[in-house]
DNA sequence: CTGTTAGCGCATTCAT
DNA sequence: ATGAATGCGCTAACAG
């Protein structure tokens, strides 16, 4: 039925070791006979069975990255950096030699889904595993995360986190690119006080989010050296990464303080709900209220006007991921890097009229 | 060292092989030995070891979803509602039951690339590919992927294509879900049309992929049909799918053809580079030049003006791949279906200046 | 409903 | 440099 690595070897007259020895390739085996071993696979058309070259040798070559939301460029952008790194170029023969397979999945951002698929990549005995994008805060969780990360380094499977926070123990993560995002969040609302706003509304991510606290909490260290305090909690509205959640707390915001000049967003998406919200209400960007933005994805330069953001080299930090996965990158001292988030101004913020 | 099934047998005194029953649940078990090796699991932290049930069992958990560009939202979308149908909500446990594993594989849109994952995937003994978006026109790939996916659904893999349309021989494919994109292709000019537009620059995608031809052919379609011939060749200008590249395109196109009323994009991200282009220009859209996109992404509506585009339903048809892949849901008569794409009029189009 | 028996296809010792 | 033998951990008949 379907033909074996003993077919080819049976083809090639030679024994499967032999075979299994070139495809591998990490053996010496003499020109002639590789050249006899190779032409036999191309003839029987031959395709090495994953699991059970995973089963024999205990380890797979599988990569898995996982994301919070694969519609959103913003982990798309990311895992699309590393997959480049892992994945290879190809030779173009179909005929897949040692590549890692990097496959990415989609935890929907929910806690469940994360273990779920640590799990599944654990079960498949996965050569890596990069971790995209910020933590949920839910102690249970992780705790339950530790144990499982700790479980897949314990394996053999090396950890990656990506625009992720170590994490408390960081003894089994390998690496851990942190985003600044707290800096990030400290000089774009700075750039709005220099600017001369003084009432800002803050559209928050989802709570318990690592991302979420970090910016916010840049923005309000700001506020404070502003001098502006008092109003924090009722100038921040809490929402989902997604457009349609900027959109609503905008409008929350709106009502809770007409007079606020300035709109910070969690994120570009959510900036552009916001200002969907206030073109609704009649009033313009940037002349009535400014808006402001965070991770600079590649629409933002395009809207009207331009989005003011900041700007996280997703691309960059997704291949260095990719490389440090695949180990062909050694790891930051300290297993810990953090990466600079770059303030862009552009036509969405101005000062406040008088 | 690590451990296994055996040890679990050993731990709730049953047999190897009643432990792999309760685990795959697809088989009679007893209730209260059930319980038991349920408990002797926990207790162990024991996690299946995949490549081996994959190799006894002649077939794995693993679903693949090939996309063109996974930072793209058009395939995002797709990939996120596939992934939804086929992980399952996960049980919270961390267990993982018997859940299927979608992987998303990212071809950058090579055609070496998509052979490699095919082949990768084949070597997996995946359980169901979905190949998602446009074809790769080249005859000597499109045989070649042909064979490939014949290979494939002989060893059993389920193949699914999710906007992409049927192979010339389509036998091995379960189901091909193809969108209207020469329909919605049409029906976009046809608004532009009425709307008295006669001179119109169309910014199209890459040559030899189908969506390209496809959307191109419904414009020329429409085009023909309102006796507007002659200059298409002039007023086309090829690309990738990138907002640069709509960008430069449409530089271009209003070079050579300064009267150009109306811009048709190949999809909304090359509509956004088009637009920043007509207004780096100091023309206004749609006053001046109106300009039509196609996807209908997010955030189409909430680009100013608001995006003219055609809806596809992406979400939709990436759950019904998913769907389909598992299993759960009965192919369409003939494993072909034909998915329909709805006009959007929106702000960006409107009447010629006179 | 449960236990026994055989491999699944390959990577590795160990020889030669 | 190559061959022979062993077992990875599990599932699938087949009994009972």
């Amino acid at each position: 039925m379907t033909v074996t690595l003993a077919d080819v070897a049976a083809r090639a007259r030679v024994s499967p070791a032999t075979v299994s020895r070139v495809l591998n390739g990490n053996y010496p085996v003499a020109a002639s006979t590789r050249e006899r071993v190779l032409r036999a696979v191309d003839d029987l058309d031959y395709v090495l069975n994953g699991p059970a070259s995973s089963l024999a040798a205990a380890t797979s070559d599988l990569i898995g990255i996982l994301v919070n939301d694969i519609a959103d460029p913003f982990f798309g952008i990311m895992a699309g950096a590393a997959q480049t790194e892992i994945g290879g170029p190809g030779d173009g023969s179909g005929r897949a030699g040692g590549e890692k397979l990097a496959i990415v999945c989609n935890t929907g951002g929910t806690p469940e889904r994360e273990l779920t698929y640590l799990t599944l990549l654990q079960r498949q005995r996965a050569a890596a595993v990069v971790l995209t994008g910020g933590a949920i805060e839910d102690p249970a969780h992780q705790a339950a995360m530790s144990a499982k990360l700790a479980k897949l380094a314990d394996a053999g499977t090396r950890v990656v986190l990506c625009g992720r926070p170590p994490l408390p123990d960081n003894a089994s993560v390998l690496a851990a690119l942190a985003f600044d995002n707290r800096g990030g969040g400290r000089r774009l609302t700075e750039h709005l006080l220099s600017l001369g706003h003084r009432t800002i509304g803050y559209v928050a991510g989802p709570v318990e989010r690592t991302t979420t606290r970090h910016r916010l909490e840049g923005h309000r260290d700001a506020m404070k050296a502003g001098g502006l305090v008092g109003d924090e909690e009722r100038l921040t509205v809490h929402g989902s990464y997604d457009r349609r959640s900027g959109y609503d707390a905008t409008v929350e915001l709106l009502r809770r303080e007409p007079e606020i000049t300035a709109v910070v967003a969690a994120n570009d998406t959510v900036a552009l709900g916001a200002a969907a919200a206030i073109r609704d209400r009649g009033l313009r960007i940037p002349e009535d209220i400014s808006v402001a933005g965070f991770d600079d994805l590649p629409f933002s330069v395009d809207v009207v006007p331009a989005l003011t953001t900041v700007r996280l080299p997703l691309f960059e930090a997704g291949a260095r991921a990719g490389r440090l996965a695949t180990g062909k990158e050694a790891p930051p001292p300290g297993g810990i890097a953090t990466i600079a988030a770059e303030l862009m101004v552009r036509g969405s913020t101005a000062a406040p009229r008088e």
